[in-house]
DNA sequence: GCTCATTTGTTCGTATGTATC
DNA sequence: TGATACATACGAACAAATGAG
C-alpha cells in the first residue's frame, strides 16, 4: 500500500534499502564473502515486505555488490570483474585461439614522490606519495610484456614489506583486495603503439625499433575511485590482446 | 501456485515465456522500435499472472532485448538504441580527455571471394564471398583510422547498391541494424603494434616506419553470430584508443 | 490546462517449490 | 529429517507517466 511514501518522498522504498546496504558494502562494515541477513530477517527489521527486500537485493547482485545461493544466502561479492578479463592480461595468436598462460616476475617494488599525470588520474594531490611496481610477464620463458603500476601510499601502507611471491603467484587484483579490502569493479583502459627504446627493448629481449602495444589502465574500486594506474608495452608479434564488449 | 509446474518440468513459467519472446525478437517477426504487447495483455493470453510476465520482461530489458516506458509501453531494442555502449572507437588524449568526434570517407566498397582466416572467424564456408569496406576516419581533416570491414555478401545482399552516404554519414552498425535488422550485441578485439608499410603510410599520412594500433575486430548479432570482421590501422600519437570494462 | 484511459512502476502479502546443511 | 534460506508464482491495490481528447 506503499505506506512508506505517503509523506511525499518519490525515492522508493526499495531503493532506499539498496542504497543502505551498498554503502555498508563500500565503507567495508561488510567484508567480501560475509553472509549477510536473511530476506525474511531485513523484511522485519525494516518492516517491509520480502518482495520489495527481495528487488532490493537482486538489484545489487546485478550491480555486482552481491550474489545469492539458494538454500545458503546471500553474501558479499569481491572483484566483480569477469574471472576471465581479470587474468591480465588475455594474449591470443587469434579469435579461435586459447589463451596463453602467463607467469609474473616481480623486478622492483619501491616508494616514490607523487608525480603528474599519474596522480590526477588516480584523484589525488601532487604531494602524495606512490608505489611504483615494475613486473615482466612471460609466457614460456619468453617476456611479452613489461608493466608498471602506480598505487598511491596511503590506501596500500606497508605494499613493500609483504612478500615478493605474493605478486607473482597471483594477480595484483587479488592480492589487494584479499590484503586490503579494495575489489576491482571496473577498469578503463587506453591503446596506443609505441616504437622501442633501449630499456623495453633489452627488457623484452628484442631489437630496437620494433613497434610495441602500448596500454596505459586505470583501476577502479568502489565510489568510482582509482586506485591504479598502469602502464604496459607488449610484444604483439605472435599473441594479441583480447577484449570483449 | 505454480500450477503449470505440476508436471514435472522444472523450468520456471517466466522463463518460457522470456524464451518465446526473445525468439520473436530474434528471428525479426518483433522489429527493434516495435511496441510489443501489455503486461495485462501477456499475462491474460498466456494465462499467467502479472507479477510472472514483468518478471520476464524485466530480464529482457536486462539482457539488452527491450526497453520500457512508463504509462507508453515496453519496446524492442536494437543497437541504434543504445549508442554509447557500442560506439565507434573512442579516441582520447588521455583519461581525464572528451572524445574526438570523427568522420568517415568511404574509400571503396567491393565484393569479394571468400578468404582465411576471415571465413572462419565469420563462422562460414571458405566458398562464400564477402563484401569488403575500406575507410578512413578523420579527425579534423587529418586522417588517423584506415579500417577494412569484411561481411558475408548471403547476410547483406545488395549493400554495394546504397548510396555511399550511408557508411559516411551514419556508423556502419547503425545502418546495417536498418537496411538488415542485424543489431550489434558485443564485440571481441584484439589488440596488436603493426609498423607502417607503403599503404598505410600514404593513406595515413605518415611517414614510413612509424608504429601503429592495428586491431581486429569480431561483431556479433543474434545467437552469437559474427557478422563482420574488421582490421583497423589507428595513429596513435595524438589520441589513443578508449575501452571500459 | 484538465480529464481520462492506458501502461508501467512500486508495494504489499501469501503460498509453495527447492537447495543446503 | 527438519530447519533455514532463496526462488517462483499468484494477485491486489495504488502511484506515476504518457498521450489523446
Amino acid at each position: 500500500m506503499a505506506r512508506n511514501r505517503l509523506l511525499g518522498d518519490p525515492t522508493p522504498v526499495y531503493f532506499k534499502l539498496q542504497t543502505e546496504i551498498q554503502k555498508k558494502i563500500e565503507n567495508s562494515q561488510w567484508a567480501p564473502g560475509q553472509r549477510i541477513l536473511a530476506e525474511r530477517t531485513l523484511a522485519e527489521n525494516y518492516k517491509v515486505s520480502i518482495g520489495t527486500v527481495k528487488k532490493a537485493l537482486l538489484n545489487l547482485v546485478q550491480e555486482g555488490y552481491l550474489y545469492r545461493i539458494q538454500g545458503k544466502g546471500t553474501f558479499v561479492a569481491g572483484t566483480t570483474l569477469r574471472p576471465e578479463s581479470l587474468r591480465y592480461y588475455r594474449f591470443l595468436r587469434n579469435f579461435t585461439d586459447d589463451e596463453a598462460d602467463l607467469k609474473i616476475k616481480l623486478l622492483k617494488i619501491k616508494r616514490i614522490k607523487g608525480r603528474q599525470p599519474h596522480n590526477r588520474y588516480l584523484k589525488i594531490r601532487s604531494h602524495q606519495n606512490l608505489y611504483e611496481l615494475k613486473r615482466l610477464f612471460f609466457y614460456k620463458q619468453t617476456p611479452i610484456v613489461y608493466s608498471i603500476s602506480y598505487l598511491p601510499q596511503k590506501m596500500f601502507k606497508n605494499l613493500h614489506e609483504f612478500p615478493i611471491h605474493l605478486f607473482e603467484k597471483v594477480t595484483l587484483y587479488e592480492a589487494l583486495e584479499k590484503k586490503y579490502g579494495v575489489p576491482t569493479l571496473y577498469n578503463q583502459q587506453l591503446f596506443g603503439a609505441a616504437l622501442t627504446d633501449n630499456l623495453t627493448a633489452k627488457l623484452l629481449q628484442i631489437e630496437n625499433g620494433k613497434a610495441l602495444l602500448f596500454i596505459e589502465m586505470l583501476s577502479f574500486t568502489y565510489k568510482d575511485k582509482p586506485y591504479e594506474y598502469r602502464e604496459s608495452y607488449c610484444v604483439t608479434d605472435e599473441r594479441k590482446v583480447f577484449n570483449e564488449i
